[in-house]
DNA sequence: AAAAAAATCAGTCTCGAGACCGATTGGAAT
DNA sequence: ATTCCAATCGGTCTCGAGACTGATTTTTTT
């Protein structure tokens, strides 16, 4: 293992690159062989490289930090893809982790934890910073029963339509059903959702982010 | 002008704040007298140091730029500071610049910005980036006119009542005026806000951010 | 094959929501 | 002084919402 770790450095802040090439200078042990400022190029310049460790960021402008994992996997999948960035999401992990991520750093790491994790990286050691995994066993963790969870297929459809102000009379239209049924539904969503009325049910919705669309 | 500028780095990552020296370092006019990882530790090292310039990141942990820059601006109202930060919110830009910010970047910017913003604000030449530009004269600018502006105190409590899923009855024992007079404001609103009835009514003060407490 | 769940609809009944009309009071603007 | 408007309340009327009970059909699960 005495030879150098070759490593790629992308992300679209500049000076976010430059502080971690600084980090990395100071290790005889480690090139940087290349940086880009962007998903998209990350890709170009790994596919030149066959870098061992690549530092990734996941917001940039263009092509996030996840596709370009994906790409990067596809076509070099011996490679080390250590995410480093600024957000800790349970929406960001998972996604970073399926497309074949190897480890997860925010970018408050200091300078040693970086150099630690592209060493143990090489060596096959994954490191994820504590507050990411506290967030990961959370999401893993059976999580907390939702009311609408028990919500049938039909009846969240009927619950959308409540959610964007509609009566009962264009929900039938809408779903193409009787305006009973549609009672019927309403009544059994109430109940389910533990809510006395359908603007109670739409503020539910509206607020635990069932609805898709958010026009302003 | 041959002095040296001294500059101080403030920012809670220190991959960014070894980006930024960075950056200075190539400059021969520019001198890096102190750094520090937090807003609190930003005002002492500013106070022990009495730098020209300032980069001062927003978002940090103890500590924020915000108060931050207040604080220095109170004991040191000739220290130019540039503010650098990942975010371009109306909410950011407006609260720094009244705190006594001189210029505003973002962390996307390339070394030569930095390096002419520092070397303008000694000049005492303002660098706005022009997104963030783009958004204060978005919020100066005449705002379109909402829907709800033209509710009256009285029924902006109604409605915030309604975006709670209360009936008629609750909101009048809630703020101690009658079921009728309840009956008229819901009247109004419904009218001013052109919506058809409660639902919608409630739907509408959720989606634009009317209500204050947003408990999942 | 049998049982359970989901989706559909009917009838009835009560009550709250909201429209429409009108009225009084008090404060702010002109 | 007068006008305007916010806030308050009354009466009446209609209609949709939702509860409750019960039924049929289809799909899924066991």
């Amino acid at each position: 293992m005495a030879d150098t770790i070759r490593v790629v450095v992308v992300d679209d802040h500049e000076m976010v690159r430059r502080g971690l090439i600084s980090y990395l200078l100071t290790e005889p042990n480690i090139e940087v062989v290349g940086e880009a400022s962007s998903g998209n190029k990350g890709v170009k310049v790994v596919k030149e490289t066959k870098p061992d460790v690549v530092l990734m960021d996941l917001l940039m402008e263009d092509g996030n930090g996840i596709d370009a994992t994906k790409d990067i996997m596809s076509f070099l999948p011996e490679c080390k893809i250590i995410i480093i960035t600024s957000y800790y999401d349970d929406e960001q992990v998972f996604p970073a982790i399926e497309a074949g991520a190897f480890s997860y750093l925010l970018k408050t790491a200091r300078a040693d934890e970086v150099i630690t994790a592209i060493q143990k990286a090489v060596q096959g050691e994954t490191v994820i910073e504590p507050k990411v995994a506290n967030k990961m066993l959370n999401r893993l963790r059976p999580k907390e029963k939702m009311p609408h969870d028990d919500l049938t297929e039909r009846e969240m459809e009927v619950l959308l339509c409540i959610a964007e102000g509609m009566t009962n009379q264009e929900i039938s239209q809408e779903l193409f059903i009787g305006i009973k049924t549609v009672k019927t539904h309403v009544s059994n969503i109430l109940s389910k959702l533990n809510v006395q009325d359908r603007t109670q049910a739409a503020i539910y919705a509206n607020r635990h982010g069932l609805v898709k669309s958010e026009l302003k």
